[in-house]
DNA sequence: TATTATACTGTATATAATCACAGTAATCAA
DNA sequence: TTGATTACTGTGATTATATACAGTATAATA
């Protein structure tokens, strides 16, 4: 799936803004009007440039026929086990999905990750809960990271951070920090925790 | 707002299904065809008949115009403080509402309350958690509970019942149960707790 | 008993909307 | 320098759609 150029792109916005904030599809003059075109013509061929693009299917016949095909409408993944080498989000991984409702969290949600173990619940983050995690908030000391060390993927707070000290702490004591030097062993930072659901069932 | 016939319950579904599966409204011959009406008329008084009782809103000359105006729409309340005396869902202890999305917890909410203080932290709900409390299920030994003590709300495990004394536990060793006698003093369970939403923000 | 609401068929028409065809112009890669 | 992609204007045919008008029939309401 190609990228989208600036243009098309806001085509998309418009689109999306259309569905939410009246409920269906804009028409071509709808979007020709509020972006200025003269022709709708203009807008269809947009259109047809992001369908081959492969962010919306367009009905043919249908007035209003724009289907979205964005990864964001499946909802939000749920990552169960994380599989032991490849990339957190990939397909295996992927237990369900959550329907994306914007405003549950108020930092954006990449994706929830399933909770193994008891070495947060210090900070009452228990066995099974679902953490949410958002992939591009700063790293930052005291808050609870994400982190893949080699193959494993865990959920500590960041206690602190150089270039060859991390130390990872966990909220139980039961169980002790754990210290990495980054220049010996790989650990890569997935994300922050901005939010947790539990569901009691 | 009055109700709907059954008929018209059934055309409303109709356009909710549409909406949910295929993204935009149907038109009135689409759901003449989905019903078997010969007449695309017969679709179009419904939607009048469903519009006057307020349950859609239709636009004027847009092809596919149809708005729905479903309570649901407006999303799931928040309940803050809870204003001393009267109902919990009472419009002015209403927070916010967060949108509708049916898959987060596997039970019903009716709506979330903010958890204020440390007395259940041992089973990991802290203060300003919201909990996702259910109206209907059955208020089990063992579950959590939101009771309402005289006009005070609070969150507490049921520990037992009979019908002259209810013991609600404090998941935290500082606290001490809460012992009532349904019989001299008012005691109303509001709901279950069937979840947790935790906002790190 | 007249009236209103429900639940349709059937026909017709204005207009909303898609979509094809014909251009212009700029940018970028082969 | 030819072709492809992007980004439009402009026109018009076709068809999709909303919606008015004219009926029929039944059940509930006043």
């Amino acid at each position: 799936m190609k990228g989208l150029t600036d243009r098309q792109q806001e085509i998309l916005d418009l689109i999306k803004s259309n569905l939410e904030n009246n409920g269906l599809p804009p028409t071509r003059a709808d979007i020709a009007r509020t972006l200025g075109f003269k022709s709708p013509n203009a807008a269809e061929q947009h259109l047809r440039a992001i369908e081959k693009k492969g962010f919306i299917s367009i009905l043919a016949g249908a007035s209003r026929g724009i289907i979205l095909n964005t990864e964001e409408d499946l909802g939000i993944p749920v990552i169960g086990l994380v599989a032991a080498g490849g990339p957190i989000l990939a397909q295996e991984n992927i237990e369900k999905r959550i329907p994306q409702a914007q405003n549950i969290l108020s930092n954006k949600v990449d994706y929830y990750l399933r909770v193994k173990g008891d070495s947060m619940v210090d900070v009452g983050i228990y066995e099974n809960d679902l953490i949410g995690v958002n992939k591009k908030n700063p790293v930052k000391v005291g808050s609870i990271v994400i982190a893949r060390i080699g193959e494993e993927v865990t959920v500590k707070t960041l206690e602190s951070i150089s270039s060859n000290h991390v130390v990872l702490k966990a909220e139980n004591s039961e169980y002790s920090n754990i210290e990495i030097n980054p220049e010996k062993d790989e650990i890569v930072f997935e994300g922050t925790c901005v939010g947790l659901l539990r569901d009691f069932s």
